[in-house]
DNA sequence: AATCAGTTGCAAACGATTTGCAATTAAATC
DNA sequence: GATTTAATTGCAAATCGTTTGCAACTGATT
């Protein structure tokens, strides 16, 4: 369906891979865990932490545990923040040896999420940051409209 | 010096003008307003609420009347709202007939900003609309990196 | 000067996120 | 499999940015 977001959906990680990875990393596998990473692994979409919550069977874990857990797969980089400018943080599962790096079109009417393959062009990012002297250039970008179902 | 935002700085705004496009919307010049809109017109950067509230002669205007006065300055496209992704929103003074859209790269580690004229070229823009079927699009887009002085 | 809607200060309310702490538990050890 | 220990969790309280209710106040108009 949504072909250019395609790539995003394609490799869903086993959970067991992702165990692993926090194995690997001297994290504990517990219970909050698994269920919040099989959360991730079924929606390819920017989740927040109060829908992660949501989807939890309830009682399985603690809000403050999911931003905890949250905050520690970023570190390890196995899931990538998202800013959608309504003041909540959105995560998504990234794959191993993927950096993550992506962007999305969102409804500003029914908050419908797509992701996109486009990117900054890499020739203008490096044009901006040699002519201010930055270096390590990097970019936050999101984009907004109204869906089709949403235009009416 | 920073050739690349000289536009954003070229015309500052006389306090006469702005106040005459307050009073045009039926809106009170009141001192808390003057003095808000005064520290804007002297700041060419993006400001947090809580920074115009550190400028601010002490005892001159609540916090709370900075945020309603962002508030209504946002919607009447007299001052852009910027996100940083840092939790704070941050405001800029928008010329007349101008619409505030542009961008910035900000150092990760000193929080410096610069203004950046590029922007995110208009026909890939265009392509991913039409490829979704979303109309309206625009984006929100943001650079980070370490400036000059914070390379070492 | 009188009037009145728009504004303000203050404190309380909010929503997202963080944190202290005692109780719990996964995983390494015996 | 029982023991040990450091990591993890739940819960409640604390933080931070932002919003809001409300009574007192003040521009702008008459």
């Amino acid at each position: 369906m949504k072909k250019n977001c395609a790539h995003h959906h394609e490799k869903k990680q086993e959970l067991a891979s992702l165990t692993s990875r926090l194995r690997r990393e001297a994290r504990k596998i517990t219970g909050p865990r698994a269920a919040i990473l099989e959360i991730l692994r079924q929606h390819p979409h920017p989740l927040t932490n109060k829908e992660i919550f949501a989807e939890l069977p309830k009682g399985e874990c603690d809000l403050a545990t999911i931003y905890r857990a949250m905050q520690m797969l970023e570190k390890l980089g196995m899931v990538q923040r998202f800013d959608f400018g309504d003041g909540a943080a959105r995560y998504e599962l990234v794959g191993e040896g993927d950096d993550g790096h992506h962007h999305h079109l969102i409804c500003t009417r029914c908050a419908n999420v797509v992701g996109i393959d486009e990117c900054f062009p890499e020739e203008i990012e490096r044009r901006i940051a040699r002519a201010n002297g930055f270096t390590g250039v990097t970019h936050r970008l999101e984009f907004f409209g109204l869906c089709p179902g949403c235009q009416k």
